[in-house]
DNA sequence: TATTTTAGGTCTGTTTACAAGACCTTTTGT
DNA sequence: ACAAAAGGTCTTGTAAACAGACCTAAAATA
């Protein structure tokens, strides 16, 4: 059988995974937010193959997470651009940077780190504002199913987030 | 030639998904915050095959994502918990959560989402708390090398978010 | 005690995905 | 007119994912 795809699992986490999960999908992402537009800037930056990055490419233009403009300078030239679908995609960037950092690089290592523009100060951790403007750390918030949640996933993430009771 | 892998990367995005990048990977992660800790669970709970599922437990417990520890009450059985490194995956989780209910589930698909406890509101979106305890929203936040960053990759960041000049 | 079931795998054969490089078409520069 | 470049596609070889059979040890059952 193919390779299975997560477009109809129930969890949203699988379902964006189905969009960005490919091997390869998030660095192109990336290169982009980085500032490169062309095919063959992403490909020298990432050594990635060109069979492969047409593929990503056309398939991050079809989920709507990039657009494929024309170049009006160049007319072989294709700019590919973030939509907002994609530029949307920053956070999830940023969790991984700060991930990363502290856990994956080793002590001492210091590529690239996230920075406050207006203190100067490098960013200590991830935390949510919630919808009436409270501001609290990540690891304070549970999970809540919905009304489109099957009773088994409702049991499972009550189970996994008893503090989520109402 | 196999396929590439990120391990020598510069850049720590590609860093952490040669730890995390692999299909499947992170629904085990998933899984096991979700409260499943045990092969055969977590196996159906996906519909994974046994041999990839093994792989992929095996990889997360190299990187120090999971570990397996024995069951005390079934000898048997093996039980996969998170270290703090697969805990602090959270925020990644949280951020592709937020992502896939904005712009990949249909309009009115609610299945699940984070929840501030203490207020009981869903979150709204994600922010920054940087070191001298300021929180600005993520699309506020720039990034900026360090001193382990080639002179090229520095380069390319100036270029990216300006605003992160000196 | 003997047998069956369960947990957690490994192994096999088939299909798909990724890698490298050749090749192609259109546009641009000389 | 010719060469180079942009952005691909095509071909071939290898690695990974799939379903399902098989295996071993421990637990439950008869």
């Amino acid at each position: 059988m193919s390779k299975q795809r997560f477009t109809h699992h129930e969890c949203p986490v699988a379902r964006s995974l189905d969009q960005i999960g490919d091997w390869w999908t998030l660095l192109v992402v990336r290169e982009v937010m980085y500032g490169l537009h062309q095919f063959n800037d992403i490909r020298k930056s990432l050594g990635i193959s060109r069979a492969v990055l047409a593929a990503r490419l056309s398939e991050l233009a079809e989920n709507g997470i990039l657009e494929k403009h024309n170049d009006p300078a160049d007319g072989r030239a294709a700019q590919y651009r973030l939509t907002e679908k994609g530029a949307d995609l920053w956070p999830v960037i940023v969790a991984m940077l700060n991930w990363s950092n502290k856990h994956v690089l080793a002590d001492g290592e210091d590529v690239v780190r996230p920075i406050n523009p207006d203190t100067n100060q490098p960013i200590e951790a991830l935390c949510a504002r919630d919808s009436v403007g409270n501001v609290t750390p990540l690891n304070k918030m549970v999970l809540r199913t919905g009304a489109s949640a099957s009773p088994h996933l409702s049991a499972r993430i009550t189970k996994a987030f008893p503090s989520a009771k109402e």
